[in-house]
DNA sequence: ATGCAATGTTGACAGCGATTATATCGGGTG
DNA sequence: CACCCGATATAATCGCTGTCAACATTGCAT
């Protein structure tokens, strides 16, 4: 009888499956998309029958959904550098950078929390409260720009913000949903760079800083290392 | 031997299968969704082999891209007030709005023309050439902004234009995907034409034509009749 | 008329999500 | 210690799907 941790148990029952199955998931997700995720292949590849996996996730969307959850928490840390800068304008940059950044690096993870294949989103609670959670730290910022006026007031906090939110979102899908429209090149980091900051920086009191800033390309390309 | 129009044809050969299978398609398009839609059941409900639509399409994918296809075309029906319009900040704001109107009315065409699901788009040339012709609709509107004054030359007209369409694929987009992160009301409309307004004045010269002009609000609610 | 390309059919295969009933483990209670 | 129960994994199965290969029918051009 082996008393090894269970990284690859002989006994009946797993006992780490759910957490595999997760971790397994987000490889295929990465490789292969979302459409070919399939639970079978992945009990399969894991070495355990074809329904273990229903034991812990109630059908596929409810995988898909603990993946987007789990997404989020990663997602945050990518805005980060949004929540240390005090500067409310920079901010709102760092965030749309941020957002950027993830639906380059985590594409399928990006479409799976903001695309409509878990929809609706009443059927995911946790799912539900996180994107809210986003979009409060949006608004904080905003507030903070309004208060310490580097925001123009041209609405509420809440429309102000749901505004920002709508360009970044914008800049972030049409790179990914459309970025073979224009090529694949570096060129469109930085055009979503570009765009972010025009945007943005027509929400401020002095755009200056926002064009200011040096650019926060990365070194390209993240490239398929195949 | 009846020799009435195959409404109801009792031949061998249907006769126009290609474009009853895409009718049908629409509409199990609108009421189920993508993922719903089955190349059997079409088949079955038209009253043909399973096989049939084979002879019509390669695959499934290729179906979707024709639907996609053909759904640009409606879509750029939308944008029409947008090429009437003189004045080419108001032509953009035209745009946007129909883009909305269009995304709000057509949900699962438009995710199928501006989502994940037919990607790469080299595969789809139809398809592909479709949303260039969408953007060298944009940049010349941007163009006609920048010769005649109204619009801030904030960068070349290609990078400008790409900003602008983000902007309204963001405001789309975030109304669909995340509509019910806020709850489902006129509010949304409101909220994404308050959205649309703020993005596109920032681009403009002189903002009080966007500010001013109208709101275009369509009767609410569309709500499922059903 | 005849032959060919286009169109539609039949039958089959493998893969999928999902359900039901059954087997095995492990921890807490007597 | 023995026992039982809940959690977990299995086996067998259903109905559905996309897709393929081989065959049948049609209409049009020659």
């Amino acid at each position: 009888m082996t008393m090894t941790i269970p990284t690859t148990p002989t006994s009946y029952h797993h006992g780490n499956l759910r957490q595999e199955l997760m971790n397994l998931a987000v490889k295929h997700l990465i490789s292969d998309g979302i459409g070919e995720l399939s639970l079978r292949a992945l009990a399969r590849e894991i070495g355990v029958s074809q329904t273990a996996p229903y034991r812990h996730f109630k059908d596929k969307n409810a995988l898909l959904a603990a993946l987007a959850t789990e997404g989020f928490s990663r997602f945050f840390e990518f805005c980060l550098p949004s929540e240390r800068e005090p500067r409310a304008d920079l901010s709102l940059l760092y965030f749309g950078l941020g957002y950027v950044q993830f639906a380059k690096t985590h594409t399928e993870l990006f479409h799976l929390m903001f695309g409509p294949v878990l929809q609706p989103r009443n059927d995911y609670p946790e799912l539900f409260a996180m994107g809210r959670e986003a979009i409060y730290k949006v608004r904080a910022s905003v507030e903070r720009g309004y208060k310490t006026g580097v925001l123009r007031e041209l609405d509420d906090v809440a429309s102000m913000a749901h505004t920002v939110w709508a360009a970044v979102h914008g800049v972030a899908t049409l790179m990914l949903d459309h970025g073979d429209t224009y090529g694949y090149h570096r060129d469109l980091d930085l055009q979503a760079e570009k765009s972010l900051r025009m945007m943005i920086a027509g929400f401020c009191t002095d755009p200056t800083e926002i064009s200011q800033l040096p650019t926060t390309l990365t070194p390209y390309p993240p490239e398929p290392t195949e």
